[in-house]
DNA sequence: TAGGTAAAGCTATAGCATATAGCTAACGCT
DNA sequence: AGCGTTAGCTATATGCTATAGCTTTACCTA
């Protein structure tokens, strides 16, 4: 097993080597990172990579064992930024619909101006990859998070009770990543906040009250959309 | 100008030849796209398509001056037949929101079941290849299918005035977009209907009459989206 | 029907990518 | 101080896009 040189020879503590392999690393993703904003994702090579860090590209291999393992730190670094972003976003916010609502506009925010690990993450653009279960593990706790936040809000009366579920969480992703495809797809340099869709983001969630309303008192015309699969 | 063999010598009628060579271009976007089918949007390769015609990849270059011209024409000949999906949807429907809800869920359904193509043209996953402006036109169509279904869904009284304007176009526009990216994303092998994003859309269309409600009777914690700046 | 010509194929080659093999020098732990 | 691990290198295999230049095929015109 010639691969993996760590946690072989020396018993405990000293590893000076291990750190400065480890800084040789973060460096090779901040390049590839830098890289991927300059070239898209798909344009990350490791010869570039070897090239801005100053050495030959079959050295690279020393430190990495693929491309695709590159794409997959990758992936799990853009994993845990993100759930930090969003975490943060929400423990500074009242629990219940606040709280999701910060949480979901901090995910967007993040995405924007995390462009390239944003479309690693959610888009896919690498078909010959597919992140590691290790990799894809911060998401089971967004889910948690914006699961709590729910929860929360129904406790407290802001949505109905139909929202502490799976379903009411499906519906808020799926908002949130209309917005966000529509803003990379179309107006990819604007910030969150600015241009066509970013600012209908607030709206549509405000549309959480109409789909789970508190207590239902029944209106003609209205929203209502449980029953009747039709128009009228 | 040595490329672009047609239109020199011969007079008036006489392309013999030139049928044949359209039937092998024909031929090559056929398997093209059988190939991104495959291996994916990216996997695409001139080679692999020259193995599969039976030719050396110089050969390919006969017939198309580059791999992103290849995508280009991919790309156009997908903007047309989604188009066709939906326009064909709206014809058969009922001017207004019935129409506007068949042409998005025929959209949803022609991109679920050509998902090669739909990726291309709504994920953008080949970052160096920018659609050309001829291949991009069939889109400024698609947005007047969808202005005037709400144009007429307003004249009908489904939907209140504000639904005449762009704003409610981008936001249909992301509401199908976002079902899109997350069937694709978590659920990429399940038709239209299945699963739990596409089951969403047509309850996500309902909220329209929502957002903008025909005469407005004012109801406490609704969801009331403001003013709206749309024109109309 | 007999060219003449343009199209459609080929080989050869350049340049760049990922990845592997195997060598050497230096670093740092004991 | 010595020795083993590591981090770099060169050389090489393979596959890709793309160009150059040649040969053959096929078809339109006279």
């Amino acid at each position: 097993m010639p691969t993996e040189p760590s946690a072989g020879t020396n018993s405990g503590t000293g590893d000076r080597r291990a750190r400065r392999r480890q800084e040789t690393i973060e460096e090779i993703l901040a390049i590839a990172e830098a890289v991927m904003i300059e070239e898209g994702v798909n344009g990350l090579s490791l010869s570039e990579v070897a090239r801005r860090l100053g050495v030959r590209p079959p050295s690279i291999y020393k430190y990495l064992p693929s491309l695709m393992a590159l794409y997959d730190a990758l992936f799990e670094r853009g994993q845990q930024a993100h759930l930090e972003a969003m975490r943060s976003a929400m423990v500074d916010a009242e629990p219940g619909l606040d709280a999701l609502s910060k949480g979901l506009e901090a995910s967007g925010r993040w995405a924007l101006s995390n462009r390239a690990l944003a479309q690693l993450l959610f888009w896919r653009p690498v078909p010959s990859f597919r992140p590691s279960d290790e990799a894809m593990a911060p998401s089971v706790e967004m889910v948690t998070l914006q699961r709590r936040a729910l929860a929360a809000a129904v406790r407290k009366g802001e949505l109905g009770p139909a929202a502490d579920s799976d379903e009411a969480l499906y519906l808020t992703s799926t908002l949130i990543a209309g917005v966000l495809t529509q803003a990379f797809a179309n107006e990819p340099d604007l910030p969150w906040g600015e241009g066509r869709f970013t600012p209908l983001f607030p709206r549509l969630l405000q549309l959480l009250t109409a789909i789970y309303p508190t207590s239902a008192p029944r209106r003609r015309g209205g929203a209502e959309i449980t029953t009747a699969p039709g128009r009228r």
